[in-house]
DNA sequence: CTGAAAGCGCTTACAG
DNA sequence: CTGAAAGCGCTTACAG
């Protein structure tokens, strides 16, 4: 038996299954793929062969034929952070059981490599997309276009009418938190994020807005670095805040993270939280709740936006038109002990 | 101008490239993977050409025509658990500049998930894989013998001579901190853990060693549970702890967020850590210096893991043997003040 | 250094 | 309900 190229292993392909269910090559594939197209003797015959063979589609191939797939790209910021991680958790538990494969790709943040992956990935012929915010250049954002993958958008809402999308208004819970602080009687409420990245931006935003409105905006209470989130750096900005501005009674923190980090440091030094200072974060990560003083934050609804935004993208790919094109959320004020 | 069938946006192939720098489909091709063997001359044309249509590979094609991806398959038991994200993350750091791009599985520790992956994936005719532990039927070890991919096994070490593998020793890590708390002069020491994945049972199995050897173990103080680890679980663990074996001085929690809850749930009691109880935990999760008390616990080099396992496996997709077929990158007991 | 041809493993209209 | 043929976009020996 002369093999012009050794394959690996002499990989089973669905004509071997032909071949030893006694049918065509095509009426093997069918019998697989439309299996009512099928006669029921037939499709056993198939199925018995291709257990009885161990045979395992060829993805590529099949890909390559059908100019479809069963990947699922999804790209998000972060892996370490929890908020993307219980989305992508819960974007699995729906996309798996009905058939897909979900590509990861994580930008760490960065404009370019967010459009990097995109382009990577649509290059699979993805079935769908799963990508995080809007914000995304206009060269990027015409590249889809090209392809005929549906898309939907996580994390953040839109007006457009073509767009698809499972969010909140990251603004408006800016809002929502700062008004809260501001209601109990904080005067000097400082905020305070790392990262930069677009939500953490229109968090900001709503912030300044809340601040302006009650007449207690002051510039100089913003602290923002480019620096990854952490505990540590939650220590640090709380350190930089007091040395700066005595005066702040509250500080708004963008996650959870850098809020721990301040709670931390707040015991360290001895500071009475909320009574010197309050303490506010943003997510609600479980440990929060286990804070002493318990940490007042924002409890978004993470797991909802996967399994929501990948049910969409399910309709989309089997070609029906969702319900609602953009699904808000919404988030919770949730105020424990630290404010 | 009549296609059969209609392409997603006229995809642009190579042919089109060909073309367009006036030379065959093959030397285009070559031009690109194999740029050395062609002329300068033809490089620069097709290069051109490929910039000014646009053009992107289709790895579908290429990966069946060739039989090799750019794909690693990545299969891991959680992403929740941030031991797994830094693993993750070093993986990518390395993967992604030397071209390749990963197909990240989660098994949520669940053995027919893991082995349903791996044949999953290997239909993917990935490059390579990376997986974690050894643990697996027969049948499944016995998959990847019939393709060419190389393994790397993360987290756990072999003796077996054909692994590769890239970990440190669970157990030894568990006899390590049991015989620290020993040393330390706690005489009940508890066990508890959740989840029961194998590389907890192989720490649970150090605990039970280091305990014989010191002529104190009683099985009744292993509190295992198959639940998932949580902070709030260590909470729950330590109230069962303590209305069952109220005698216990310390408690070694096998991993961080069980140990985290405890500690809080501690507080939460007004108990004396260490002065009633000891608590130590396992991975020193960035939280665990943080607390008060700092969490004691066994410092793990997930990122190091992860690194030197993708560079191991960089080298194996090369054709090249590694230095060592397997890397213990060791572990560190960290005290603190905790236990 | 360059090219014509075959082939990777599957699916898709089109006939029967 | 079933089959013969063409094609998806690329790479790989083999010639020249």
């Amino acid at each position: 038996m002369t093999t012009r190229r050794r394959r690996s292993a002499e990989r089973i392909t669905l004509s071997d299954v032909a071949r030893s269910a006694g049918c065509s090559l095509m009426s093997a594939s069918r019998a697989l793929s439309q299996p009512d197209l099928v006669s029921d003797a037939l499709r056993e015959r198939v199925e018995q062969a291709v257990k009885a063979l161990g045979y395992v589609p060829h993805p590529a191939a099949r890909s390559l034929a059908s100019s479809r797939s069963n990947l699922v790209a999804v790209i998000i910021p972060s892996l370490s952070n929890a908020v993307f991680v219980d989305t992508v958790e819960a974007i699995q538990r729906v996309l798996m059981p009905a058939g897909y494969e979900m590509m990861i790709g994580v930008s760490h943040y960065r404009p370019e490599e967010d459009e990097r992956l995109l382009r990577a990935y649509l290059a699979h012929q993805p079935a769908g997309l799963l990508i995080t915010g809007f914000e995304r250049s206009d060269a990027a954002r015409a590249v889809p276009a090209n392809y005929t993958a549906p898309m939907v958008t996580l994390m953040e809402l839109s007006e457009r009418p073509d767009d698809y999308c499972v969010g909140f208004s990251q603004l408006e819970a800016g809002v929502a938190m700062t008004r809260t602080l501001l209601e109990r009687g904080y005067r000097h409420v400082a905020f305070a994020a790392a990262q930069l990245d677009p939500r953490t931006l229109q968090r900001a935003e709503g912030y300044r807005q809340a601040m302006r409105q009650a007449g207690r905006y002051e510039p100089t209470l913003e602290l923002l670095t480019p620096q990854l989130s952490s505990i540590g750096l939650g220590a640090e900005l709380l350190d930089r805040l007091l040395a700066q501005h005595p005066q702040i009674d509250a500080v708004f923190f963008n996650n959870d993270d850098l809020a721990l980090g301040a709670l931390f440091r707040a015991h360290q030094l001895g500071l009475d939280v909320p009574g010197r200072l309050a303490i506010a974060g943003f997510n609600d990560l479980p440990a929060a709740a286990w804070m002493h003083p318990a940490l007042s934050t924002v409890r978004t609804r993470r797991g909802e936006i996967g399994e929501l935004a990948a049910q969409m993208l399910l309709s989309l790919m089997r070609g029906q038109q969702p319900a609602e094109r953009c699904i808000d959320v919404g988030f919770e004020v949730v105020m424990r002990d630290s404010a």
